[in-house]
RNA sequence: GUGGGCGUAGCUCAGGGGCUAGAGCACCAGAUUGUGGCUCUGGGGGUCGGGGGUUCGAAUCCCCUCGCCCACCCCA
């Protein structure tokens, strides 16, 4: 490759026929249970206000931080937040969505997905990509924990269609409210702040800003340290600590094994009360392939009346590795999807004579019978149509030649078989339709 | 942002100072001028990532640089 050539941006691929194919497995199998579970698509733009993603996810974010593409707004001055930024991720968009839609006032419960690309300026590695497909749904308007369970149920379901069953793991905490958080967070600031001298430099710049990452903090002297920090737990309000309950009690009844694991906190502000991950262990550092829970003020935070939310979010990218070191989806599953890129019939012409002819009949096959057919395009001998036919999957080879031309028929072989019949051209369109069983 | 590994044909890789840089796969053509998958024969394709240096001579040694991958951080 000539060494000026162009390159997809870094932590970017490019999808393939072929590996496109997994990637639309996953996308009907996501389609098929969010239309089962009631949920109805929703396609906000990929770029929005930067300021929104600011203030939802929080200034203290990572991905706030330092993994946001932004764009700048043209000619005006570079006041903060003033540009747009590529999605880093859905939720933030769709609860816009829904309080411009005004959706609060005339049709509250509203439960949608979405599924696309989204963005984030980070170091790629296995598994993290800077463009990446998400599936993530959000229901708005209830404050139930029954709802809560279901939006469980489905990922969990979702995994379970793909062929993940056994090896998942599925963990939950509570994040509490906000005046949960409030008492808790207090009490986190009188307990750190004497101590701050032990801890990291990442922790003493945290601590103003959100010392709730004070907990999540991987230097192991810090790790340490937070063991006898207080919990959450011991500042849950009745209504809060009533939630979870509630919402083990549904994860039970249906039939879901979740671990409570206290060191889930989502890096995201928005998140309130319920709180999960699906997790598949055998990823390692990177086996999250689900994170999602309750965020009741983010529709507020976003200039709406205050309703409750609950959603999740699940990177293909995480799970495309999973399934492959499990050898799932099974094949037949999508082997609909492999066809498609084969022809069913290819078109032979033998002579320069047949060439506009073959083309004439190629289209008929194609529009008006719906056949799948290839066609040589680089006007090559017929021996090298031939091979090509065989190498394409192509079922039958259609063969005009010169003699076939002249009596209105062709010559057609079963590229399986090797067996050859003539067919007129009336017929020829049923004869083969009837054979592909198409 | 920090640390590590690797860059030779489209792909997977050999070659680690000396002839015109190789193999397998893939691609193209022919053997079979109207018939594929197998086989055989031939062919196209490389500024050895880029720049500089050492040397009579560099893909090979040294320096710089770019790119890719992996790990950490964080997340999907």
């Amino acid at each position: 490759m000539a060494e000026n050539a162009f390159r997809a941006p870094r932590g970017t691929r490019d999808r393939f026929p072929e590996d496109l194919v997994l990637l639309r497995h996953l996308e009907r199998t996501a389609r098929r249970l969010a239309r089962n579970y009631g949920y109805g698509e929703i396609r906000p733009p990929l770029f929005e206000e930067t300021r929104l993603f600011t203030r939802s996810l929080g200034e203290a974010s990572d991905v706030v931080e330092k993994e946001m593409f932004t764009v700048a707004r043209r000619g005006e001055g570079e006041e903060e937040g003033a540009g747009w930024t590529f999605r880093p991720e859905g939720t933030a968009g769709v609860a816009r969505a829904y309080v411009q839609g005004g959706f609060a006032a005339r049709a509250p419960l509203q439960k949608w997905f979405y599924l696309g690309p989204m963005f984030r300026y980070e170091r790629p590695q296995k598994g993290r990509e800077r463009q990446f497909t998400q599936f993530g749904v959000e229901a708005f308007g209830s404050a139930s924990p029954l709802l809560d369970a279901e939006v469980v149920d489905l990922c969990v379901r979702f995994f379970q269609a793909l062929g993940l069953g056994e090896a998942l793991e599925v963990r939950v905490n509570t994040m509490g409210d906000p005046a949960d958080r409030e008492r808790w967070r207090r009490a986190l600031r009188a307990f750190f702040e004497p101590r701050l001298g032990g801890r990291c430099a990442d922790c003493r710049s945290r601590f103003e800003r959100n010392v709730f990452r004070l907990l999540d903090c991987k230097v192991e002297a810090c790790r340490r340290d937070n063991e006898s920090a207080p919990a959450l737990r011991e500042h849950l309000g009745e209504e809060s600590a009533g939630h979870h309950r509630r919402f083990l009690e549904a994860l039970q009844a249906l039939g879901l094994r979740a671990e409570e694991d206290p060191g889930i906190v989502r890096g995201l502000d928005y998140y309130t009360r319920s709180v999960f991950e699906v997790h598949y262990p055998p990823l390692g550092a990177r086996s999250a392939l689900c994170g999602g829970g309750r965020y009741d003020g983010l529709v507020e935070e976003v200039g709406g009346p205050p309703t409750p939310g609950v959603g999740f979010a699940i990177g293909f990218t995480p799970l495309e590795l999973a399934l492959q070191e499990l050898g799932l989806p099974p094949q037949e599953d999508l082997r609909d999807l492999q066809e498609e890129l084969r022809p069913q019939v290819y078109v032979v012409a033998i002579t320069g004579g047949e060439r506009l002819p073959a083309l004439r009949l190629a289209s008929r096959l194609r529009a008006e019978e719906g056949l799948r057919t290839a066609l040589d395009a680089r006007e090559k001998s017929p021996r090298a149509q031939f091979k090509e036919a065989g190498r394409s999957g192509a079922r039958f080879a259609v063969v005009l030649g010169p003699e076939e031309h002249a009596a209105c028929r062709a010559v057609v072989r079963d590229l399986q078989g090797g067996e050859e019949v003539p067919v007129g051209l009336e017929a020829l369109g049923s004869w083969l339709r009837e054979r592909l069983g198409a």
